[in-house]
DNA sequence: GGTCCGTATTTTTTT
DNA sequence: AATACGGACC
């Protein structure tokens, strides 16, 4: 029926001529169909590459262009803030600028949104802040420290892991005490840290991450006409990534398109009113998704809401897109391969008429830095090939992976990014003005306070601070008000005026925190504080990175304020609280982007370099243990293969340094479920773990029956006795970068000019190009090939 | 209260 | 390897 020809349909119209509909055009049946059915539920069960994205736009595209719909009947949820940015550009594209007024955003932002509205009937204020998972931890552990919880062998991070997955799971303090096993010492002891948890969140009038979904849902079920607002509002919600939402989520999406208030009466006795009347017809829900990507079980994604949407929602129609615009076949046909060694999924077959294209390349180096060192190689000569940097990306497991790749691409004076990661938002410095900006955005706040209260140093020591926080306890007062009060409290004089100053500079500023712009409220406290006045002042050579940062990002609260005129303090704090991995992903920045492979979902590039594909790495060692561990490790891999358009790269490394040791690495699982002859090694594992040489080829070359013969092999190889790795690669990397940043001044080099290298040898300069610290040499070394330095950084020498 | 130094712990993925 | 924390000492 989808192939119907339909002369009214100006997308195909006989003659080709007449214009063309942007809403359909270029679109397949399956996909069109996904564009214009009209009903009360739509699963799109969406392959990798099945360009969902573009039907998910021309659909509410096509909701407004026909006016089914206003902007603001429509709720969109996407995964990131950029998917979210993309999607609404796209959006106006097609239909001009009527896209203003739709909610297109992140289940996060879409929270705080509501929270920030109707929070106060809830007990909370509204300025409340948004505590990150690193908040989170400092406040635990606080409370694992008062109730000496260590002795029951628990810590920050487990108690921090179940109180998110208690909390996605919708279930609070008194719904885990009526569970509990109380008998258990240990439960009971979890069950005080999720108690006090709880109850600190509410006292700093703070919400954490989970809480942004779950209190959203707890407020819908708690006053139904708050939840009626929202379910009148919105007439059609649509969620990207479906797969990857928690109960939590789920529940939210269920309180939004449930009929509004008087239906739900009617529906509680049995009888399903439909459409009695526009305002109490439920909404439309679209969901968009692919079992095989979900990767976020950990954090308690729940394949069933997928796979049981057709049983959740009554009358629900589902359509598969199963053919691949992004990869070419040979890309196709290895992840098809991984995947469908997982069991219990539905078969599905990526297709694609784009054609085989290149073989996918696997290379084994000897050790991390070895591998980064062919990732740096082969980057560069696509780029020789006119391939642009940013057309690249390099993918991991785990975010220690970025520095051996970090190191050599500084060194072959690559431009790269890391996406996510050790954050700016992280370093201390950033987390100090911060503290600054939530103690006069949300004065209940502790943790900012504690922070800030002796940085820089002002005298107000630990024992102080206790005494603040006693005398606040005991009256039921926040520690803010002891502040305010510290004269009372009959410490030293010194001490009380610091205090008593560092109050009242905060309630001055606090008195313009609705009015003034976020940018000129960071500065006065940083500069009134002595902050950076305490940083340009020292001796740490580091503090100047770090007056730096904070240079950085008063600049960034510049821009926002550029971006939103209107922004306020409050607003800026939750824009940078909900910023994800991929939002700081800057299309025109031109260069390699670097990231994990979490991060990597919903992205695609040209080229793909998936690195560290190891046992104990993919899958992940920790993964072992877990249900369903391996295969959500498989479905990682998976989601990277695919990522890829037109060439993928396989590398692994023979030993990987961790823990600053460096243990024997095996290929992972996973590379013997592609078959052979999609992959071409420049160095197959074989081949590396032979002493250095070359010369078990023939193990590379034949693979015939039964495949991964070279991986058993390889495995024999590698547990027995190992591979002192071959002495070149041993002195090739050692230390290859310091701690300290090796700098040759002025050092300057022309074209002819011969060089010493610490690792590569000899070599002539081709030519230099750049000016300054970041003049580049192109050097033809004479053994170890054609390398780009950064000049001021490599370890070489004029001859 | 501040500073220095030795020891322990860390790395799975993220909003 | 890099950082964080606790204890000793000033």
């Amino acid at each position: 029926m989808t192939t119907v020809f339909d002369p009214h349909d100006p997308g195909r119209s006989a003659d080709g001529d007449s214009v063309r509909d942007p809403l359909l055009d270029g679109l397949n049946p399956r996909q069109r169909e996904a564009v214009e059915y009209r009903g009360p539920s739509l699963l799109i069960v969406a392959g990798a590459g099945s360009g969902k994205t573009s039907v998910l736009t021309r659909r509410i595209a096509g909701l407004l262009r026909s006016r089914e719909a206003w902007p603001s009947q429509i709720l969109a949820i996407t995964f990131t803030n950029k998917a979210a940015a993309e999607m609404r550009e796209r959006v106006g594209a097609i239909v001009g600028d009527t896209a203003e007024g739709m909610w297109i955003s992140t289940f996060h932002s879409a929270c705080v949104r509501i929270l920030r509205r109707e929070v106060e009937a809830f007990g909370f204020s509204k300025n409340f802040t948004i505590y990150d998972s690193a908040d989170s931890k400092a406040l635990l552990k606080r409370i694992l420290k008062e109730l000496d919880a260590d002795m029951f062998g628990l810590t920050v991070s487990k108690a921090a892991n179940r109180i998110s997955q208690l909390k996605n799971e919708l279930t609070d303090v008194d719904g885990f005490a009526r569970d509990a096993n109380l008998s258990d010492p240990t439960e009971k002891k979890f069950l005080e840290i999720f108690r006090r948890y709880t109850r600190g969140l509410s006292d700093a009038n703070a919400f954490d991450f989970d809480d942004l979904i779950g209190q959203t849902v707890y407020l819908f079920r708690a006053f139904p006409q708050i939840a009626a607002t929202y379910q009148r509002r919105f007439k059609h919600i649509l969620v990207d990534e479906y797969q990857d939402t928690n109960h939590a989520q789920y529940s939210l999406i269920r309180e939004l398109t449930r009929p509004p208030a008087p239906e739900q009466f009617e529906a509680a006795q049995g009888m399903i009113v439909q459409g009695s009347s526009t305002e109490a017809e439920a909404a439309s829900l679209t969901v968009v998704g692919d079992s095989d990507q979900s990767i976020y079980a950990f954090r308690g994604a729940d394949i069933r809401n997928i796979v049981e949407f057709e049983r959740d929602f009554p009358r629900s129609t589902v359509i598969l897109l199963e053919q691949n615009y992004r990869s070419t076949q040979t890309i196709l046909d290895a992840a098809n391969a991984v995947i469908s060694n997982n069991f219990d999924r539905k078969d599905k077959k990526l297709f694609t008429t784009i054609g085989a294209g290149d073989k996918i390349v696997g290379f084994t180096g000897y050790s991390g830095h070895d591998e980064a060192q062919f990732v740096a190689d082969e980057i560069q000569k696509l780029h020789d090939g006119g391939v642009a940097y940013k057309d690249v990306a390099v993918f991991y497991r785990t975010n220690s992976q970025t520095r051996a790749l970090e190191e050599i691409f500084i060194r072959a004076a690559l431009p790269y990014r890391v996406l996510g990661g050790t954050k700016f938002y992280e370093r201390a410095e950033i987390k100090d003005a911060f503290g600054y900006l939530i103690a006069v955005a949300n004065p209940a706040d502790p943790l900012a306070l504690r922070r800030i209260m002796n940085t820089p140093k002002r005298g107000i020591g630990p024992a102080t601070e206790a005494a603040l926080q006693a005398w606040a306890d005991s009256r039921e007062m926040t520690l803010r008000d002891a502040m305010r009060n510290a004269t009372e409290l009959g410490l030293g004089p010194k001490v009380t005026k610091a205090i008593v100053d560092l109050a009242r500079l905060l309630d001055e500023v606090m008195a313009k925190v609705e009015t003034a712009k976020p940018a000129d409220i960071l500065t006065e406290l940083l500069d009134r504080s002595g902050y950076v006045r305490a940083l340009r002042a020292s001796q740490d050579p580091q503090d100047e990175a770090r007056a730096e940062n904070v240079d950085e990002l008063v600049a960034v609260t510049k821009e926002f304020g550029k971006n939103n005129p209107e922004g306020t303090l409050l607003d800026f704090l939750t824009e940078v609280s909900l910023v994800a991995a991929a939002d700081d992903l800057d299309d025109s920045s031109g260069t390699v982007s670097l990231m994990t492979l979490h991060t990597a979902k919903g992205l695609e590039y040209d080229s793909v370099f998936l690195t560290g594909v190891e046992e104990d790495l993919l899958p992940h060692r920790m993964s072992a243990n877990e249900p369903g561990g391996p295969a959500e490790e498989r479905r990682l891999f998976y989601v990277g293969i695919t990522r890829a358009r037109k060439r993928l790269f396989l590398s692994l490394a023979m030993t990987r340094a961790q823990f600053g040791e460096v243990n024997v690495a095996m290929p992972s699982r996973y590379l013997q479920e592609i078959p052979v002859e999609l992959i071409e090694w420049k160095q197959s594992p074989g081949m590396a773990n032979s002493r250095g040489g070359t010369q078990s080829r023939a193990l590379n070359a034949r693979q015939g029956s039964g495949g991964g013969s070279w991986a058993a092999s390889l495995r024999e190889a590698a547990a027995g006795g190992l591979p002192p790795a071959p002495p070149r690669a041993k002195t090739e990397w050692a230390n290859a970068i310091t701690a300290t940043v090796r700098d040759n001044g002025d050092l300057t080099l022309a074209a002819g000019d011969r060089i010493r290298h610490t690792d590569f040898g000899d070599g002539t300069v081709n030519q230099v190009t750049g000016n300054g610290p970041k003049s580049i040499a192109d050097v033809q070394f004479d053994t170890a090939g054609r390398k780009r330095l950064l000049i001021k950084i490599a370890p070489i020498e004029k001859l």
